[in-house]
DNA sequence: TTGTACGCGTTATCAC
DNA sequence: GTGATAACGCGTACAA
């Protein structure tokens, strides 16, 4: 399979390669006649321009690229979804790229910008606590969509969408104590997170403050190390022992709607009901979440708007100029049947 | 922000831009000290190689792409995380690449291959029914993994790691039929489906077959055409229908797991139980199906073995020169609480 | 309207 | 050990 260049259809044309290239582009200056001619034989021999020799000569792909931290989430997938839909109806070419745990995103997306010429950049997922420095060398516009920022201060240096994650968990633990709930456990992230794990624990904290309940940290339950985080089977893990070890408590706050469930399932398993015995509660709004049996109590994020939110704001940087913003979303508070009224 | 170049950073080192490049591939020709210097000034000056160029010249670059279509599908999370480390532990890059519902896969494969410098190719998810022309068009090995293939027949030409759908189908219905069910109601694809939903179907009527019991229209369900398919928001709208329409029925065999649970959710909706008025039954065996309260009795796909034969083969056929071979997995029949025997 | 020649940023092949 | 220089495949001024 020897590779066919540009050349090639140039010469078995009888033109030069200029004109190949002028046909492939749809470039006005060109003769019907030939075009159609190059086309055919395009098609005939398989031809397949190099992406590489492109981009290195374009100046810009009107190309956006979603970076996204975590494929695992199905959080992301709607997001994604529109992303790719709003990207692609604006005519620019839609590139998602995964970034292992390990990887550093914004290096990640340097090299992409490099690579592929992009216009602007949306990040999904991670926590992105970068220097200031750091961010500088991103060239083009971007977009931070539902990451947990560890810190407001500074942040009007770069666009972002989310939700106030201290404020949707005060909101739903609030919720648990007006339903009559004092002793709630919460299934949090490890010691040392830094991201969404410890904002949500924040507004756990904040929540029983306000209602005058003392904080007590035997009640913080923390996800396992050795197991995939936010998982179902990590609440499951996290559940059962706390169930095992005698702990009194009418509720769980589970900081995640996967977590809520595998949570839910070591209740079940340990003989005990959901809301009957324990009422549990979720955070993120997944389908599953609503399917589940009985359906899980969780705040709802907006992904869709939030998703759309993003784009709009990008495109506003890129095409405007405008400057960068924050916009913060309303998670919804859904009902559930995992949640027990108490007296 | 004007891009810095290689010859930039040879300039200011006062070297040649092959030095420059040396240093960066970890050459062994090279003065210990000067490279030290130039790396130094690269990280200095936040220089970054631009891919492009480097993907142009290099004839190999030690890459597998894995494209997967379909990124909503959580069957697919597992795998992709096992290719991901398979491959770098080869030491290969790891490129995945989503592709769109109405794109090509091989399209696109060919299209990244020219791009990338690709050593391999792994297929995940979509029918597949391409020509073999269209197929020897692929200039490097490519595996077929987990895709439902329409026609067995001149396979020989790619590799490829599946389960058979079909038998792994009807040995659930059979299973369901040995728990004393005969009225087993289907939920499946689309009448003009190719790919594996055809196949489980095809299972489901060799069962009723083989044990006797007449094939039956009326209890097979479609997935609706406007709601996502295979996607638990599908499973709940047939199934709805499905308990409105009065059809007498006992048993449910949802050919995907995410339609199972939501077949469930629309059974608990009608004031009805699961296993106690109908059994439910799934395929695919996702961690929700275990999590599923019930626990949804499934055909479990040995994902983990399957991604790592995939990558097995690839390997095998890119560093050995092995021939193309196809590999079937026996699906794993996991009893739940979905199901439930009777008389 | 069409063809020629150069440059994009990098690596590989030479000489030195 | 190091430095010119020729590719890699394509787009595009510029000339024709």
């Amino acid at each position: 399979m020897e590779t066919i260049t540009i050349k090639d259809i140039a010469k078995l044309c009888g033109v030069g390669v200029s004109t190949v290239s002028r046909a492939m582009n749809n470039h006005p200056d060109i003769n019907e006649e030939t075009k159609q001619k190059i086309m055919e034989v395009i098609k005939d021999y398989h031809y397949v321009p190099n992406n590489s020799a492109r981009n290195l000569k374009r100046a810009d792909a009107k190309a956006i690229a979603v970076l996204i931290k975590g494929i695992t989430n199905p959080f992301f997938s709607k997001m994604i979804k529109i992303f790719e839909q709003e990207i692609q109806e604006k005519k620019y070419t839609f590139v998602l790229q995964h970034v292992d745990d390990h990887q550093d995103e914004v290096d990640v997306a340097i090299r992409l910008e490099k690579e592929k010429r992009l216009n602007g950049i949306v990040f999904l997922g991670g926590h992105f606590s970068h220097s200031r420095e750091k961010l500088e060398q991103i060239p083009v516009p971007f977009v931070l969509s539902t990451i947990g920022l560890r810190d407001q201060s500074g942040s009007e240096k770069y666009s972002s969408v989310y939700v106030d994650d201290v404020k949707e968990s005060a909101k739903m633990v609030s919720y648990l104590i007006e339903q009559g709930h004092r002793k709630i456990a919460i299934i949090a992230s490890g010691e040392d997170d830094e991201s969404i794990g410890r904002l949500r624990l924040e507004g756990y904290r904040r929540a029983l403050e306000e209602h005058g309940i003392e904080y007590d940290e035997s009640y913080v339950a923390r996800m396992k190390d050795d197991v995939d985080s936010y998982s179902m089977e990590n609440g499951y893990a996290v559940t059962k022992e706390l169930l095992e070890s005698g702990k009194d408590f009418t509720a769980i706050f589970a900081i995640s709607d996967s977590i809520a469930i595998g949570c839910c399932k070591a209740i079940f398993d340990a003989g005990k009901s959901v809301p009957e015995n324990y009422s549990v509660a979720g955070f993120d709004g997944l389908e599953m979440a609503a399917y589940y049996h009985p359906s899980v109590t969780t705040i709802k994020q907006p992904v869709e708007e939030m998703a759309e939110a993003t784009i709009k704001m990008l495109f506003d940087v890129i095409l405007n100029g405008a400057r960068e913003q924050q916009r913060v979303f309303d998670g919804e508070l859904i009902e559930g049947k995992s949640v027990k009224r108490i007296v």
